[in-house]
RNA sequence: GGUCUCGUGGCCGAGUGGCUUAGGCACCGGUCUGCAAAACCGGUUACAGCGGUUCGAAUCCGCUCGAGACCUCCA
């Protein structure tokens, strides 16, 4: 079957604001980056949502048989960015609050980042560089735009020069602002400083004497600026051009602007030729966020310990739940949601199982391939996972409807579907099947139990066969009356 | 204040001009069952408001109201 045609694939690029076809740069890789976390706290429900989207993207495009180098970076140096007045980076205050080296911060909460990949089930990048091990990297590019004539050095910090870069080029193109009206607009907090044009972002900054991290350049003692380390890291990895870069929402403007005016002021094009943007994970309507308060940890839902909820969920649900929202959509997160996602999510692994044990028939009722067909449309649109779980449910009253003898299905047919399904469910959308009949010994216990029960139903003792049931049903153990035989899970 | 986005039925959430009864959850009825659960079948509640374009709009345009994001570290 020619699903598996990237042809057919069309991505949501921000700079175009619309639906493009997209085809590879390269024959036999595709290269996305995509803008990691800080680590000078741990990451919260918000921040991993567009870890899971990203997650989404790059099992997708190895479904479709690519190969693909995924970058994300671990922002390791806490940045002063702002004129606003505040001086403190933030691995450096956190570091000073928690008594600890910087570097003790970046490990400790680097561990927890690590940890909770493995607990959503995200796949690892091929890569995941830091930002201070690319000093060198970034210091040179940091030279290159100099030597273009877009950068200027003062007093030991060095400076985008905007106004220069907009005679022959447009900043903005990415985020749509122009800069003529930004002037106006912008907050009266943003100091000019030492900038010549209020729009002029730091590359390199100047050491002061509250810095914990300090490298030397060749405008003496100070850290890199916040946009540098990730054109130094995806043009290391990546090259020059690359496919996709990715990242939250929120870093659209200025994090991404000011990577491709880097990029334009030293390579002298582009980035990326995709630029995909994550929204946010919202609480009551409300970005969440660490200012506001209203974020969890990814750890505590897992663990069921945060007070929003009343009880614990699974990182299955949590990553089912958010693959029901489209990726450029913003998602609410309340107990109803994930509720109902926990249920969804419980049909639709039963559907896979139930699917396994049918018995084939002669020929199929339905068209097996149109459904699979589905499958692929709705990721090939711009990964809407919310109509492949769609599809995928349609699919699931089929299996139910063949087991009730309602539909058939042949042998072959019921091989293409149970792959496919594992395949999206599985490797696509990242849910794991998790254990049912782990205890190989258990299985003997049950069938004994439940034909004990079967023989009390026999003779009509419904008290015995309840008491059975709600037995089971206290240890966690749900009994299924069926046409011809009982299961349980 | 500026820029942008959004406003779908009880809840979550797809859908951008003309059968989507999207899908999930909840609820109601039915089948099945000793009862229940599960499963299956059927049903209820919608496109913020007003006006315009069009043969026809949830979908395009304008206005009003409301919400959010960004402009400052942010996934």
């Amino acid at each position: 079957m020619p699903q598996k045609d990237i042809q057919s694939l069309k991505i949501y690029n921000t700079l175009s604001g619309s639906k493009e076809p997209f085809s590879p740069i390269h024959e036999d890789y595709i290269g996305m980056y995509v803008c990691g976390p800080t680590l000078y706290s741990e990451p919260h429900m918000g921040n991993m949502r567009t870890f899971i989207n990203f997650d989404l993207v790059y099992r997708y495009l190895l479904h479709l048989g690519f190969k693909v180098k995924y970058v994300r970076n671990i922002t390791d140096a806490g940045h002063v960015t702002n004129s606003a007045g505040q001086q403190e980076d933030s691995i450096g205050k956190a570091a000073r609050l928690e008594q600890l080296q910087p570097l003790e911060i970046v490990y400790k909460y680097n561990v927890r980042f690590q940890n909770l990949q493995q607990i959503y089930n995200l796949l690892p990048p091929t890569i995941e560089p830091t930002a201070t091990g690319h000093i060198q990297e970034q210091i040179e590019i940091i030279e290159k735009i100099m030597a273009n004539g877009y950068a200027y050095e003062v007093n030991g910090s060095v400076y985008f020069d905007v106004k220069t870069y907009m005679k022959s080029h447009d900043y903005g193109a990415l985020s749509g602002r122009k800069v003529g009206e930004l002037e106006n607009e912008t907050r009266e907090l943003n100091s000019q400083g030492e900038k010549r044009f209020f729009a002029d972002f730091a590359l390199w900054k100047k050491a002061n004497e509250k810095d914990m991290q300090i490298w030397r350049s060749p405008w003496g003692d100070g850290n890199p600026g916040w946009h540098i380390e990730c054109t130094a890291m995806s043009t290391k990895y990546l090259g020059d051009t690359f496919d996709i870069h990715g990242g939250g929402l929120d870093l659209k403007f200025p994090h991404h602007e000011d990577e491709i005016a880097q990029s334009c002021g030293s390579t002298g094009h582009a980035p990326a030729k995709f630029w995909m943007h994550a929204n946010m994970l919202n609480v009551n309507g409300k970005k969440m966020s660490k200012s506001l308060g209203n974020f969890f940890l990814p750890q505590e839902i897992v663990e069921g310990t945060t007070s929003l909820f009343d009880k614990a969920y699974t990182p299955n649900v949590l990553r089912f739940f958010m693959m029901q929202s489209h990726y450029r959509s913003t998602l609410d997160l309340t107990q109803e949601a994930l509720n109902a996602s926990e249920k969804g999510l419980a049909r639709l692994t039963e559907a896979i199982k139930t699917l396994e044990k049918i018995s084939a028939s002669n020929e199929s009722s339905f068209d097996v391939e149109s459904s699979v067909r589905e499958f692929y449309d709705a990721m090939n649109d711009d990964f809407n996972a919310p109509i492949l779980i769609a599809s995928l449910f349609d699919a699931s009253k089929k299996i139910n409807s063949i087991r009730d003898g309602k539909e058939t299905i042949t042998a072959k047919d019921k091989e293409l579907l149970l792959s496919e399904m594992k395949g999206f469910i599985l490797d696509v959308l990242g849910i794991t099947l998790e254990g049912t009949q782990n205890d190989n010994r258990l299985q003997p216990v049950m069938d004994l139990v439940l034909e004990l029960r079967q023989q009390a139903r026999s003779n009509k003792d419904w008290g015995t066969s309840d008491l059975i049931r709600d037995g089971l049903k206290n240890a966690g153990i749900i009994v299924k009356d069926g046409k011809d035989s009982t299961s349980w899970k």
